[in-house]
DNA sequence: TTCCTGCTTCGCCGCCGGCCGAAGCATCCC
DNA sequence: GGGATGCTTCGGCCGGCGGCGAAGCAGGAA
């Protein structure tokens, strides 16, 4: 590792973040999507000369990751470390610009995706519930689930075992709206796929490309609603 | 609060790190002092001038906080929420440059300041066993100190009232070089700067204004190392 | 008052980087 | 093969921003 205060380092990562159209084009992959070139231009309001430059120098910068396939280029963020910088960043930038209408009502607010984990007012109470109640128990670096909280979780259709092999099982990603941590990791990742299989969840349908929140936000079914009181003892708003 | 996914906010907030004079700029406010403009266009190698550019500009966008007094103009970074964004930025940072080795040897990795609370493999020790051992217990977006945790960091001459008005009592800081999250928020400040009074920890000189980092080196004196044994049980290296 | 120091404002220059259109490849479909 | 689609590379334009020196404006000291 180098020096992470030696400042050619942080400004140029900074750089890549400081451009409008690869902010836009960032945010959009928070979806947790990977999204060709071409709908990355469309997104970023750019020709799509222009958005495979950007493109370049984000993949040459780390940031995200490329898989050719076809004629086609997928884009997704490399990392979860680069999705909670964003995250993280994005919040301190909401709070330090100048406060504006809130134009996608309470949706976004409600529950949404940060790259491939739940956020939002449902993924701050889900992180306050596992960890106070005890399901989750703090380690070095992160969380361990109790048996408790195993038998808790499996019961809802989470596979505990795909979620302990990711490099984290479970570690926190602050939300930039509540301003509270919500859960990440393998398991954040297993909870959010495991819950829109199972339609306790459904995604919500964009607006259109230039809206990059929309393609995050999801919201709880009926079935949902029901099945995390009775299986987890959530009262989702 | 606007909307943080608008592109517009992320990108002009990432803009403002950006600049390698900028960023020498903050990275050497992560220390904690109040600097003047002099002393930051040194440590930026700018000559005034241009430094008071870019301090306007740290200020306008809100990421640093001015202090009139007399002739001298003194900066410090506006809020833990910074600290922390810089923190993180230059953690993943340095995961993303290519490597290159460790100039500072490891006593910046041992024990350092970040902001106004401890980091490093100290910081991030104290976290983990301040949390393992029950003394602090995860509350909504934190941590509470139970009445065991009280007595043992009021002994080691911590002000826990003082801590408390802060507005988060306690909360977590991901350390970049350890990757694992430091003590922060109030009891944080509260921890770092009654330790040093105490003669726990003393401040390691700095080896001129280029080296960003030798600001925030601290190291354990013996007595430090015998009251954290003592007092926590904390076996620092 | 007079001088010195710290900082800011102003004017200018040079360069980096974002944007586009056009052209060049690759892939897939018919 | 011929044509459409997706993406990249190249060349040129232009705005923005970072750099400096000089001048202006406090605040403090003698």
């Amino acid at each position: 590792m180098s020096d992470p205060t030696a400042p050619g380092p942080l400004a140029a990562t900074a750089a890549l973040m400081a451009d409008p159209a690869r902010a836009r084009m960032l945010a959009a992959l928070m979806g947790g999507d990977a999204l060709t070139a071409g709908e990355l231009a469309r997104i970023a309001g750019v020709v799509p000369a222009t958005a495979s430059g950007h493109l370049a120098r984000l993949a040459e910068g780390g940031l995200i990751a490329v898989h050719a396939q076809g004629r086609h280029r997928y884009h997704r963020l490399a990392s979860e470390e680069v999705a909670a910088v964003i995250e993280t960043l994005g919040g301190l930038a909401a709070r330090l610009a100048p406060p504006r209408p809130w134009k996608h009502g309470e949706a976004a607010r409600e529950a949404r995706l940060c790259w491939n984990h739940l956020a939002g007012r449902l993924g701050v109470a889900l992180h306050q519930r596992l960890t106070g109640s005890g399901w989750l128990t703090p380690i070095s670096g992160g969380w361990a689930a109790s048996d408790e909280g195993r038998a808790r979780l499996s019961a809802t259709g989470v596979d505990l075992d795909r979620a302990m092999v990711a490099s984290r099982f479970a570690c926190d990603c602050m939300d930039w709206s509540e301003r509270r941590p919500h859960l990440a990791g393998g398991l954040g990742r297993e909870i959010a796929s495991a819950w829109l299989d199972r339609g306790w969840l459904r995604r919500l349908p964009g607006t259109g490309d230039r809206d990059v929140l929309a393609r995050r936000r999801v919201a709880i079914t009926p079935a949902g609603l029901l099945g995390l009181r009775e299986g987890l003892g959530l009262a989702a708003a």
